[in-house]
DNA sequence: CTTGACCTTCCGGTAACTGGAATGTCTAAG
DNA sequence: CTTAGACATTCCAGTTACCGGAAGGTCAAG
C-alpha cells in the first residue's frame, strides 16, 4: 500500500503519517523506487493514532499504548500494570464526556 | 482570584491561562496593580477548557461551546443546532473510548 | 513519450503551548 | 522600615505536532 491508500484508510493526511514515521510511531517498508509501502499492521496502528489523538492522547501515550502490543519480550505483569493505568484513564476521559453530554443535553432540552 | 489560585483549582499551568486570555478564551478582570482577577465564571471556563481540551476537543470547538452558554443574544433554535451537533461528536468519542476499553480489557485478561 | 496523478525530500510557517529573563508587588518576619 | 520570599507582570525565544508549498522523481494510461 502507498502513503495515499493508506491516509485515505486511515483518515490521516499523508502529510501527518510521514511525520509519524519521522518520530519512529510506524515504520514502513520501502520499494525500490523509494515509495514508503505499509502493511495493515501499520493501517491499524494509523488508524489507531487517529482516534486516540482525536480522543486527547498525547504522542507518548500512544507510543506506549503502541508498544503495549508489539512488545514480545515483555512481562505479563508490566503490560498488565501498564495497561489498567491507561484503562483508568479512558474511564476518566468516558465519565468526563458523560458529564459533558448531560450539561449540554439540558442545553437543548432549555432551548 | 489571583492567577495562582484559578490555575491551582483548574489545574491549568498559569502560563496556559494567560495565552487564553491572549487569545480571547477569558477575560478577567484587573486589580489596580496589574493583577489577573479572576471570578467563578471564568474559574469554571477554565475547568472546562482544561477537561475539553484532553478531550480532543479544538480551541475552536472550545469557543463555540462557551459561546453555547454566555451569547445572550441567541436565537433558541442556533443553539439547539449547534449543541446537537456536538453532542454527535460527544457520542462518537464515548463510542472510540469504549472501544478502545474493550481492547485493552481484553489485553488485560490475556495477561 | 507525454500528461497527470502519484510519490519523494526539504524548508519554512503555524498553533498551542512552555521556559526563562527581567522586573514589579505583596506579606510577614526581624 | 526593610528585607526575604512568594507571588505577579511582560516579553522573547524554544518546542511539539503538525501543514503548505516548492522542486523534482515515478508510474500508468492514452
Amino acid at each position: 500500500m502507498n502513503i495515499g491508500d493508506v491516509a485515505a484508510r486511515s483518515g490521516l493526511p499523508a502529510k501527518t503519517i510521514r511525520y509519524y514515521e519521522d518520530i519512529g510511531l510506524v515504520k514502513p517498508l520501502r520499494d525500490t523506487n523509494g515509495y514508503r509501502s505499509f502493511r495493515m499492521t501499520e493501517l491499524h496502528k494509523l488508524a489507531f493514532l487517529g482516534r486516540a489523538r482525536a480522543l486527547g492522547f498525547s504522542i507518548e501515550d500512544c507510543r506506549n499504548l503502541l508498544q503495549l502490543y508489539e512488545d514480545e519480550t515483555r512481562t505479563s505483569a508490566d503490560v498488565k500494570c501498564i495497561a489498567k493505568q491507561h484503562l483508568a484513564q479512558i474511564e476518566q476521559k468516558i465519565n468526563d464526556l458523560a458529564e459533558m453530554r448531560k450539561t449540554l443535553s439540558q442545553l437543548v432540552d432549555a432551548c
